[in-house]
DNA sequence: CGGGATGTTGAGGCAAGTCAATCTAAGTGG
DNA sequence: CCACTTAGATTGACTTGCCTCAACATCCCG
């Protein structure tokens, strides 16, 4: 029932628009969900990774989102169809995965607060301590923060431009905030001033996420 | 199991933070569910009507929203274990449930869009185009639409001020867009104008909602 | 016919966008 | 190994759409 997928950096698994009647479970690596809209803006709806769920989940239907592996990337893949015959005799996986739908509905209202009345300097912090959770790595002090994807993508995800996602960060730094090891690898210095910013609604994050 | 309710107009069904084991499908009238944020920002995160679900869906929490009856309100509530005993035993029905919620996650990526990347007539604009919608009445020729809820809702429901979304309406009276009969009552007078700003996307609309 | 709530209009400021010019990093081939 | 290329990131100057603040108009209900 379930195949095995793999993809290098940079592929994609499945295209907006595209027919999808299958869905995936990511073991190992990071996906970039992109939604294109008719004006051409280009929204990123969300990053995914290990153990997190994508794909056409409801009735079979076109794909909303580009799905592109950031790196390299291990998918598990499911026919929709019989994964729905599986839930439908696996009541308690079903209301489960509600809640994780559930789940991603309370973040989209959080993301959508984020992008409508977040500053851009509150935007980029708490997108920077969202990639130090993921991390998980709690290093007391001074946490080392990789950023896989682009300034481009930052800057679609959090509805800003890369110009200002770049000020931000260099501003970030010239208050002593963080430090740079590269453009992609990020030290915190004084991570209790960046949760300041981000606001921190001390909400318990769920430890699944799902995407379309 | 379920018990009937009544509100009247302005009558708070549960706040924000309270203790919810329960949810409620909406018999007649509509609700508002809004969040507000540690720094004092209120996102009203939808509008329900007849047929839509709200409440603690999941497992039992802290509700994300405060909902209030726009106008006079009959809910059918039902306690959150029983009915999650009744997915158990149903789960066809779970499986559906499961489709409205991934349908309520595309909704908030659309208006995440919104909130990120269109301008302040072009947010007005799907505003008043999904009103329409919702009223149903497709009067071929300028549909007369009710706007139950106040400037300051669709402010803090399209991430603008009060006085942005007051331009922007006289602005499309100016234009001969639309023409006001009271400030509660639009008649749309150039269709194609308004869905032209409203950037339509074809997509077929799910014909039921769910807030948390 | 008040008076409070709600909505409209105007003037001015500012945060972030746009446009454009470097700077840097990472290849690529000679 | 080094010039050359190219994509990505940074920085700066300028513009603008929306917010803020403040005044005024209108609606609604006792």
């Amino acid at each position: 029932m379930a195949i095995g997928l793999c993809f290098d950096a940079g592929d994609v698994v499945f295209e907006q628009g595209d027919e999808l009647d299958r869905l995936f479970v990511i073991t190992e690596g990071m996906v970039r969900l992109s939604h294109l809209t008719i004006d051409g803006n280009r929204q990123i709806t969300g990053f995914l990774g290990p153990g997190d769920l994508m794909g056409s989940i409801k009735r079979s239907a076109d794909a909303y989102c580009t799905a592109e592996a950031m790196t390299r990337l291990v998918l598990c893949s499911f026919e929709r169809p019989r994964f729905s015959d599986f839930l439908q005799h696996h009541p308690d996986l079903c209301l489960k995965l509600f809640a994780v739908a559930t789940d991603e509905i309370e973040a989209q209202y959080d993301h959508g607060i984020l992008l409508s009345r977040k500053h851009a300097a509150e935007r980029v912090a708490v997108f920077l301590h969202a990639l130090s959770q993921r991390a998980g790595q709690v290093n007391g002090e001074s946490p080392i923060i990789d950023i896989p994807m682009s300034r481009s993508d930052i800057a679609d995800h959090l509805g800003l431009t890369i110009e200002t996602v770049s000020r931000v960060l260099t501003r970030f730094k010239q208050q002593g905030m963080i430090e740079f090891r590269g453009p992609k690898t990020v030290v915190v210095k004084n991570m209790a001033a960046l949760d300041e910013l981000a606001g921190f609604e001390n909400r318990p994050k769920p430890r699944m996420a799902i995407g379309l």
